[in-house]
DNA sequence: AATAATTTTTAGATTAACCTAAAAATTTAA
DNA sequence: TTAAATTTTTAGGTTAATCTAAAAATTATT
């Protein structure tokens, strides 16, 4: 059945606001991350509903079917491969491929898609870190702790970051907190939160719990 | 001003039937290329018009401005920049590219564009041989003969295809027709206008003049 | 030049995706 | 456990791109 840009979209919306919850997606958190407005939403979750990609009961907030659960996963994919493309191949930093990698992930050919995952080495993550969904549709549960969770005086490893706009990212790219980075806890201030840390060994530096809860770690010791 | 899918592909459609006369183009050419009906076509120009991409009289038919020209030219830049990345890169045949590329065609990003070209190495044609239109809007013109209008005994090299269809793409293929092939002309058969030809210097054999219509050559000799 | 054939445009509908405003259902709070 | 607040849905409209059928303009033919 022939699906439309909008209707992925909506997919993938549902799909990452179920990631965070296991209870029903409610139509003001969709229109939220939509941008636009409840009445449109119910008008489109029928829809959705109509063609056995959600389930949707009214008022009762909506979950991906299994087809539609699929659907999103390979728009997930098709976006996150984009994304090593765009920073591996074409020389993006990664603070400037969301946007692109938002047309791309609309792009259909089942072919391309793993000629690409072929041509980019079978990456297991894009470049902020988020793991990318197999040919299949399996996406790998990632269980990375937030820097904000940290005790002080642990190590840990910068994997991954829990946001992908773009002045979030050039902030840490300015403190230099790239992927894989390594992050040495040295004090947390009771005051605000903030964390005093050293990154890849160098003086420490202060950065506030804000930053730390977007930030995605391994602990190491 | 934003332009949408489908006005670009009006714009492309009509850049195309200008290339091929230098008349105006009727609302009915255009319905044909566009695959819709002239109803359609009459309202988009009047569309088109008012947007200052076209010039545009009812009943008088269409000609692009030079705005229009030039977005019609950055899009034909991006599907046959896009053509060479899928054939070069991603190991697509040269029949496969262009359902591909009329998707491609409309991502939106400048700096992509140009990235992709140094990437590919400033290619001056796509996979079929056409010329591919420079980040200024040039597109260089290249003056070549149909295989058709070429004399018995000349020799010359194949340089480029007519059409892109996948069945006639895949014809050629079959019969070693690729892009830079020599190939000698024996003989031209009064009765049907077929050409006894010989491809890099192999035992001759015939294609017709059907064929011949749709390839651009070079002449050598 | 008058008529016939063709092309193009207009008029009026349709569909997808959206909107606002009002009504209905659900949830929260008194 | 009612009343108030919030969320969600319904009702009715809008816009872009399309359609069919009929009218108008242009081009071709006798």
């Amino acid at each position: 059945m022939a699906i439309s840009f909008t209707e992925e979209n909506y997919l993938k919306v549902i799909h990452r606001l179920s990631e965070a919850t296991s209870e029903d997606i409610s139509t003001n958190a969709v229109a939220e991350l939509m941008q636009t407005k409840a009445a449109s939403v119910t008008d489109m979750l029928r829809k959705l509903a109509d063609k056995g990609w959600v389930n949707y009961q009214k008022y009762q907030g909506v979950r991906l079917s299994a087809e539609g659960e699929k659907i999103a996963l390979s728009i997930v994919r098709k976006h996150r491969l984009w994304e090593v493309f765009l920073v591996d191949k074409m020389g993006f930093n990664w603070d400037e491929v969301h946007e692109i990698a938002e047309q791309l992930e609309h792009i259909e050919s089942d072919q391309l898609v793993n000629k690409l995952d072929e041509y980019l080495g079978f990456p297991k993550t894009d470049p902020h870190g988020d793991p990318i969904p197999s040919k299949d549709g399996i996406l790998p549960e990632l269980a990375y702790s937030h820097l904000s969770d940290i005790k002080a005086t642990k190590t840990c490893k910068l994997m991954g970051v829990a946001q992908d706009s773009a002045v979030f990212l050039q902030l840490l790219t300015k403190l230099n907190l790239n992927l894989g980075a390594k992050l040495a806890i040295k004090e947390i201030n009771e005051f605000d939160r903030s964390i005093f840390v050293s990154i890849n060994d160098a003086a420490p530096i202060f950065i506030s719990h804000e930053v730390a809860k977007n930030i995605l770690v391994k602990i190491l010791a």
